[in-house]
RNA sequence: CGCGGAGUGGAGCAGCCCGGUAGCUCGUCAGGCUCAUAACCUGAAGGUCGCAGGUUCAAAUCCUGCCUCCGCAACCA
């Protein structure tokens, strides 16, 4: 076993009932970042996504497409799988819950239960009013009355009076234990308001919970009980240790990373995160992950996206009018920790002007460009450094890595880059404070040995906004001839500092200013 | 007693968890620079941080009460 420290991190999966859009993306993305930030930072990573496929809707919307679930499955799954790409995601790997292998670990996770407590899985009977759109029962207090007497569900699904034999767990006797975990974890459940809201839902009780259907026959057959299948969020949790290749449990991926360090969601699906998945696991004798970070929604322009409101905003939209790094830079800077975002076509254009192309793309450009002037198109010479080369450089060496794990540690990466843009503006006031142009006629050693801060701050920058912006940031660092194998945030020293005298090639713009039309 | 979010200079937002010169983008005004993607830099005007109490040497930040706004049918993270 390494002693190299590792890092495991998941989106929640995608379920198969609709395309992609924007909420997949930004939480692609988002995750993404995160595993890119802990690899740069030295870490072992290991990232998965995917998609959800069982379940009664995927199954009705199949018929009523006039296709097998698993076609509907395929094509579905080929989409998310395809906008891993476009987005540019790191994934290791990508898990369809209608693989082998996670029939294989939904199972054995069942048995585990059984085996290690047989009395939390039980047989009986399920009446009740169930929500096919929800995939869930409601109580009777829970439902109001819609028009023609049907009753609805909070969610204003309508419900249906089911009767059917179900296997139960008994979720009710892990509300202690779970009280108790996050009592002596108080990082299980990121951010803290959805936290509290776990802890009083728990406190308030917990009901069993059935965990089998027999009336449609689209997921994983139980253990032995083949007229049953597993109730889709239990055989979709399970995608967390399938991808890392439970229930082989000796080999070297799963010693490696399971427990994982946190599983990315949205708000939406804490309660199946923060409570069934963790009473599952306890049950199956099996360790729980470490965190379980619930990010926000995105809202355009102001409102809820919504197909009837027409502003639903498909990730491609995006990436047509931005582009991707500028998009990812987007939503990573606008977006506050844990809480809902805006999107704002006009705010959008001033945010990824001012801060990509204004800011760092044109630091990077003016730089590079009077170094392909006035130095022969090599990394220049230098001579002493004063206090305000120092400075500079001082901030790259010693802020950016301290900011970086501080901030995007904690999935706040909207103060991380705000760190970042300090030192962007900081080298912006430098060229201006020493400006090289003027030194060119005067003092040729001095106007080298501001470019060369300048290219080596420079350097530190692109190294650090590799998570968020990889293309761009790799397009400057290869403008610096800056090593592929030193580009972590351990080459944020001086000992690795650029060479006089290295041939650079030809600068070009990298993050383009955009104009400010009607679109989107 | 439904739930959740928000009220910060002209606009949009961060800061609030871990109290201590109120920060960012845009806009306005006045300068500067000309290397650079009509980009960059400096300075200025402009805020009783929703209201009222409380705790404190000190509150946008903690506590209490209140007011206002937004979302909560479906697709859906």
């Amino acid at each position: 076993m390494s002693a190299e420290k590792s890092f495991y991190i998941t989106t929640a999966i995608s379920y198969v009932n609709g395309s992609p859009h924007l909420g997949h993306a930004y939480e692609a993305i988002l995750t993404d970042v995160m595993a890119r930030h802990k690899r740069l930072d030295g870490y072992n990573t290991f990232f998965l996504t995917g998609t959800d496929e069982h379940g009664q809707k995927v199954a009705k919307t199949a018929e009523k497409q006039g296709l097998e679930p698993k076609q509907l499955c395929d094509k579905i799954a080929a989409e998310f799988e395809a906008q891993t790409d476009t987005l540019n995601i790191s994934n290791d790997d990508f898990i369809r819950t209608t693989e082998e292998r996670h029939y294989k670990a939904s199972q054995a996770i069942w048995q585990a239960i059984k085996d290690n407590n047989p009395e939390d899985i039980y047989l009986g009977k399920y009446e009740g009013w169930y929500s096919v759109r929800d995939e869930a029962y409601f109580a009777e207090g829970e439902l109001t009355d819609g028009p023609d007497g049907t009753k609805l569900a909070p969610t204003g699904a309508p419900v249906e009076w089911v009767e059917e034999p179900s296997y139960f767990f008994k979720l009710s006797a892990y509300a202690d234990k779970l009280l108790d975990h996050y009592a002596a974890h108080p990082e299980f459940i990121e951010p803290e308001s959805r936290r509290n809201e776990i802890i009083s839902f728990v406190k308030g009780g917990l009901q069993d919970l059935s965990i089998s259907r027999t009336n449609f026959k689209w997921g994983v057959p139980v253990p032995d009980d083949e007229n049953h299948v597993m109730y889709v969020w239990l055989d979709a949790l399970t995608n967390y240790i399938t991808g890392i290749g439970y229930p082989e449990t000796d080999t070297e991926n799963y010693q490696t990373f399971w427990p994982a360090d946190v599983h990315v969601i949205g708000k939406d699906i804490i309660r199946f995160h923060c409570i069934y998945w963790p009473a599952f696991l306890m049950a199956a004798g099996i360790d729980l992950p470490k965190q379980v970070f619930a990010h926000g929604f995105i809202n355009v322009e102001g409102q809820k996206m919504s197909k009837s409101v027409g502003n639903v905003i498909a990730p491609s939209d995006l990436l047509e009018t931005f582009g991707l790094d500028a998009t990812r830079y987007l939503l990573m800077r606008e977006v506050p920790h844990g809480q809902d975002g805006n999107f704002s076509h006009s705010h959008a254009v001033q945010r990824i002007n001012s801060d990509l192309a204004n800011g760092l793309g044109n630091l990077a450009q003016r730089t590079l460009s009077m170094i392909a002037k006035n130095c022969d198109g090599k990394v220049p010479e230098y001579g002493d450094f004063t206090d305000a080369d120092q400075a500079l450089l001082n901030h790259a060496y010693d802020m950016l890595v301290p900011a970086l794990r501080k901030e995007f540690d904690e999935f706040r990466f909207h103060r991380g880059l705000e760190a970042i843009w300090r030192l962007v503006d900081a080298g912006n006031a430098y060229v201006d404070e020493q400006a090289p142009w003027a030194l060119k006629k005067t003092d040729e050693v001095r106007m080298k040995t501001v470019l060369y801060v300048l290219a080596e701050t420079i350097r530190c920058l692109a190294i650090s906004v590799q998570a968020v912006i990889p293309d761009g940031a790799n397009r400057i660092l290869d403008q610096l001839a800056a090593g592929e194998d030193q580009r972590s945030y351990a080459h944020i020293t001086k000992d690795y500092a650029l060479k006089s005298g290295t041939d650079l090639p030809a600068p070009e713009g990298v993050f383009p200013r955009l104009q400010l039309e009607e679109a989107a």
